[in-house]
DNA sequence: CATGAGTGGATACTAGCACTATCGATAGTT
DNA sequence: AACTATCGATAGTGCTAGTATCCACTCATG
């Protein structure tokens, strides 16, 4: 397969793909001259992975650089899920707000996170970086003046982080063992699972939504949900 | 206050808040002569979330401007809900891929949604961008041959989803009635709620992989979580 | 009341990101 | 031989989120 080929069979430009291939997101082609190479299915695969995190995982190209090098080096499961668990977290860096109070007291967030862990006998490295975002959260609520959003929603969110994790091990545990599956799995689990989350959140919120809150027997109920409409929706930008 | 005052009390740069300004994040201050304006308090405040937005929840300037616009006009609760929700979704437009077959079947992706949506007797209308962004998340699954994921996490997520959906509602319900904390409840609560949710994913990722994949007994296991171990990973990027 | 820092507003510029275009020297295809 | 395609390199594009600069003004201070 020459490029042009790789080219309509994924929907990727050629020149796009070269700037893949520098970026290391692709490997490059069998040689079989010094400019010429062929690509096989592998390398479809490997653009189709790459779409789907940068697109539906909206990882940068960076990011999705070290999730793909984790992929190819033989590294052990847990790291693979260590490499894709940091690809996804946020750059950080919010400046150290000048005005605040300067006492060495550890932010509200990462006192609370630190509970919450112990509470439950979660065992994890101090340098997850779930810690730092989950920290970083409930210090910006507090910072709204909005720790009421802490209590109300810290616990029932590490039940809900609870339940999603066993899942997300039990669909590694369900791959063929021992294959590249796995860690293909570990990797895209992770970074378009948050995704997953959020969108079926969303679903939820609506639908609780509407059992606390019934409308009014004259508004009319939103029409029974077809995959049509769904799908229609897919088609859109916002 | 002088706009040099909400600066420095803000930690934001005097000429970002004047983009700010233009851009509609931040609302004009109080005229006292033609080129002269008061802030106050408000200011303060809305700078800090419109921070808090960007940094944390990592919305672009457009998508926290829609917030912005939703909480200052006195809209229904139900709709800054919406705006809230809708300013989270990404871009979406994946190139409808040309070499896939293009019988006119909805997306494997939308037929489940709209299933589990049956099935628990969610009610949604079928423009909430959950739906299609959960449906894109699962179709990318397949697309890539990992259907094996959709099947071991769709439910467990649901039912996680379903539980922090109650206390987002809850969190609402606990805010001032009647004010207008109550919408910067659902607006920062549905934003940063996303970011929460995938920090504490991570953590308990790494837990129930301790859990069910001991040590071997000569590893030293983590260090017990501090409170500052988790603040140090705040001070720096990734 | 002069002076200099600060202000609002407009316009222009910058860095980073994810491509996209073009070029020259080959290589395969007809 | 003619023509298209390829590799690799370099340069350019469009978008985003700010920065920087300029201007006319104004306010606080000396």
């Amino acid at each position: 397969m020459r490029m042009s080929e790789l080219s309509t069979s994924t929907g990727v430009a050629v020149p796009t793909l070269k700037f893949y291939l520098r970026e290391g997101l692709l490997h490059a082609g069998e040689r079989t001259s010094p400019n010429q190479a062929q690509y096989d299915e592998g390398h479809v695969e490997r653009v189709r992975l790459v779409r789907a995190l940068l697109e539906v995982g909206s990882l940068s190209v960076a990011q999705a650089a070290k999730v793909i090098a984790a992929l190819d080096s033989q590294m052990p499961l847990s790291s693979v899920f260590g490499v894709a668990q940091r690809a996804v977290s946020i750059p950080a860096s919010i400046a150290t707000s000048d005005d605040v109070d300067a006492d060495a007291a550890p932010s509200v967030g990462a006192t609370l996170i630190a509970e919450l862990c112990e509470r439950r006998g979660w065992r994890v490295h101090s340098n997850n970086p779930g810690l730092a975002l989950a920290a970083r959260v409930l210090d910006t609520y507090a910072a709204l003046g909005l720790e009421t959003i802490t209590t109300a929603v810290l616990e029932p969110g590490a039940d809900a982080a609870q339940l999603v994790a066993g899942a997300d091990l039990a669909a590694v545990a369900s791959a063929a063992p021992d294959t590249a599956e796995m860690t293909r799995v570990v990797a895209v689990g992770t970074v378009l699972g948050d995704s997953l989350l959020a969108g079926l959140r969303r679903i939820a919120q609506e639908a609780e939504s509407f059992r606390r809150f019934p409308l009014p027997e004259d508004t009319p109920a939103p029409a029974p949900l077809t995959a049509a409409a769904i799908a229609a929706q897919l088609d859109e930008d916002c």
